[in-house]
DNA sequence: TCTCCGTTATGATATACATCATAAACTCCC
DNA sequence: GGGAGTTTATGATGTATATCATAACGGAGA
């Protein structure tokens, strides 16, 4: 994460955001580059019926919207808050100064799109060859590893079905359903308030 | 690209491989970074039962394998070379000050990176909500943008029906069927050969 | 020249998951 | 504190794509 002076130092401005405001939209050209200070932001595409795929949820310090930004292309994918948020935005020519000028924070966002691109691919190759528990299977190890703090050995998932549904290109019937046939096979349980609880020892 | 001398100052090696030699597995730890000097290697991911999905092939210049060797994990797919190929194999510590020393290929890295993920966002996309019409035209549309030089304004596909099946989680006949479906629709032209004909005026 | 294998092709059938319908429990908020 | 929306749940049915079978064609190698 970029400390706060940096940031200022580049010129970079913070966005408010209520609750279900729109940064961007797929398409839009990628002229900024944001980190979430507060809050929290959805990355998501749009089929033309309406269905949704998110990309990813993005909480205080991470960035988003790099790749086009470096890439100098539209947005893949559309920004939406989903509780009130506040986002840093830096342009361009500044931010590129900035990586120009400190090494490690240039070093840190290149590792963070390794990172980024190790997920991606491992979930486009879930959702190209393995089928709906397979495919959760791996959404909620990696959730469990970047998303929770993992201190003890049992997490408590926060996310919904509808949720994991929107992840993985599922609908929320099938993770109902494939969760369940889960929990029969002992890969993962379930809290008596429905929560997916991961224990440490299921590899 | 890098220039050669650059790398060799920087203590890279070449490794050469013939046609189906294996250079890292699915699961290795990913301790080096690659350019392709020669020839063609192709990255993949293989389930359980055998299914095979191509992340990419790449090709003179073309660095791979950089994700999880920035981010320090396991590779998540394999690599072959899939012709006789010559590659650049350069170690961590030798790679990140080089990347120090010369801030313009850093830079590149990052781009090269951001235009990666810019493609796995929407693959994945596709893969999670669209159907098989709509994911072929994408990747074609992506295919003839990056992989051919796009001189004129028909471009030939070099890509057989089953590259395209192993790109997309579909499997070869559907491929057969949906190519021959766009072309009825006039989205993309099939030659006296098969091969497919993709025009600038198609969006 | 012959054989083998990859590629394109097409029809018949199977299936994982989507879709549709309904409902109960829970949470938000006006 | 009561209606509205979200979440989990479960059964019945539909469908896009996989799977299986078969075949013609072309190119590479022996």
């Amino acid at each position: 994460m970029i400390n706060e002076a940096l940031l200022t130092q580049y010129h970079a401005t913070v966005v408010s955001l209520n609750k279900g405001d729109v940064l961007f939209q797929q398409g839009d050209s990628a002229t900024s580059f944001y980190i979430v200070k507060t809050g929290k932001i959805k990355m998501s595409n749009y089929s033309e019926d309406g269905r949704e795929f998110v990309q990813g949820y993005f909480t205080a310090g991470q960035s988003f919207g790099e790749p086009p930004f470096f890439s100098k292309g539209p947005y893949p994918a559309s920004a939406a808050a989903t509780e009130k948020s506040e986002v840093w935005k830096i342009g361009y020519n500044d931010f590129l100064q900035l990586l120009k000028d400190n090494f490690p924070i240039h070093l840190e966002i290149t590792k963070t799109l390794g990172t980024r691109l190790v997920y991606k691919s491992t979930m486009l190759s879930e959702l190209a060859i393995e089928e709906a528990e397979h495919r959760l299977l791996t959404l909620i190890r990696h959730l469990v590893d970047h998303e929770h703090l993992r201190t003890q050995k049992q997490v408590i998932l926060s996310f919904t079905r509808q949720q994991l549904a929107d992840m993985t290109g599922l609908r929320v019937e099938t993770v109902i359903r494939s969760i369940k046939s889960l929990e029969h096979k002992r890969q993962l349980k379930i809290d008596n308030d429905g929560k997916i609880v991961w224990s440490q020892n299921e590899k």
